[in-house]
DNA sequence: GGATTATTAATCGTATCCGATCTAATCGGA
DNA sequence: TCCGATTAGATCGGATACGATTAATAATCC
C-alpha cells in the first residue's frame, strides 16, 4: 500500500498507509449517515445512486456508471430495488432496447429535496478546509483511476 | 451528505459531496491494488488485516477489530480464510477461552515484508502533499466516528 | 442481406460490511 | 456457590463490489 515515503523502512504501521486512511474514513461515513438514511429506508449506496440520477433524467445505466465508478453487476440490483420502492422507473429505451433509461419518481424527487444529511458537514470537522479536503480526495482518486487504466 | 456549505441550495451534484469523494476514492484503491494483490493472491481488506497483525503478535480479534474498524462478524470468515492460506495461525487463549489469539505464520511475514505497493505512492500524484492528505483523512474519519458514537 | 462483431444489461460466484442473534466462557454479587 | 449479567467469537441474512459470462440488440462489413 502506499506508505508515506517519510515512513518507509522498518514503521508498517496502517496508520502510515494512506489506502487505509481512506478505506476507514468511507467505514466512518457509512456509519454517520446510517442513522438518517435509515429513517427513508435507503442504504448508504442507494442514496448515491439517487443523488446521481436526480441531476438527470432519463439516463442510462452506464452513464449512471460512469458517475458512481461502478457497472452494471453493481447497479442492476440496486436499481431494482429503488424501482421496486417507487422511487425510480426503469425502462428500455424504444429507440436501443439494449438500453435502460433512468428517471426518478416525485416520490424519488421529493425524498432527495429533503437533502438529508446536511448536518453532518458539521461531524467532519473540517471547519473551513472542507472544500479543500473534497478537492483532493476528488483528485487522488481521479490520478489513482488515470494509473491504474494507464497499464492496462 | 455533507455538501459543501459554499455549495448549498440547488446543485446537489455528486462532486459537491464529501462523502462520495472518499467512498470513490475507496473504489480506486481497491482498483489500483488489484494488479499486485492479485499476483499473491490476496483480496484488499485481506491485506490490510495482514498488515494490522503484523504490528504485532498475538492479538486477539476484538483488538484487530478496533484497529480496523471492523467487528467479529466481518473478521471471522476473512481470518479463517487467512488460516486456510496458511498465513496466519488462530488459537482459542487457554487462560480465556473465550478469546481467538492471532499471529503471522513465517509465510505470512515473508509476504508482508515485500512491501507491495510502495510503489503506489507515485500513482497518487499527490507528491509532498502526501503525508497531510493521509492526516487529514484519518483526522476526518476520527470525527465522524466521534460524532457518531455520541448520540448513542 | 446475412454473418460477424460490438455494445448494453443482466446473471452468477466470491468477498466484504453490517445488524441481529446465538453460544460458550467468564465475572460478580447475594 | 450459584445464577444472572457480561464478554468474545461465530453465525446468518441483506446489501454492496467485482470479475467473468451470457443474452439480446445494434452496427458493420463483405
Amino acid at each position: 500500500m502506499a506508505r508515506s515515503p517519510k515512513t518507509a523502512g522498518k514503521g508498517r504501521k496502517l496508520s502510515n498507509f494512506l489506502c487505509f486512511a481512506v478505506y476507514s474514513a468511507n467505514l466512518a461515513f457509512g456509519r454517520a449517515y446510517k442513522p438518517l438514511l435509515d429513517k427513508v429506508g435507503l442504504t448508504y449506496t442507494q442514496y448515491i445512486a439517487l443523488v446521481a440520477l436526480s441531476d438527470e433524467d432519463e439516463q442510462t445505466v452506464s452513464a449512471l456508471g460512469e458517475k458512481l465508478f461502478l457497472e452494471s453487476n453493481t447497479l442492476t440490483p440496486i436499481l431494482k430495488k429503488l424501482e421496486q420502492m417507487g422511487l425510480i422507473k426503469r425502462h428500455r429505451d424504444p429507440a436501443d432496447e439494449r438500453q435502460v433509461r433512468l428517471s426518478l419518481t416525485p416520490a424519488g424527487r421529493k425524498l432527495i429535496e429533503q437533502d438529508l444529511g446536511g448536518s453532518l458537514i458539521e461531524a467532519t470537522g473540517l471547519g473551513d478546509d472542507f472544500p479543500v479536503v473534497q478537492k483532493t480526495v476528488s483528485e487522488l482518486r481521479d490520478n489513482l483511476l488515470r494509473a491504474t487504466k494507464a497499464d492496462d
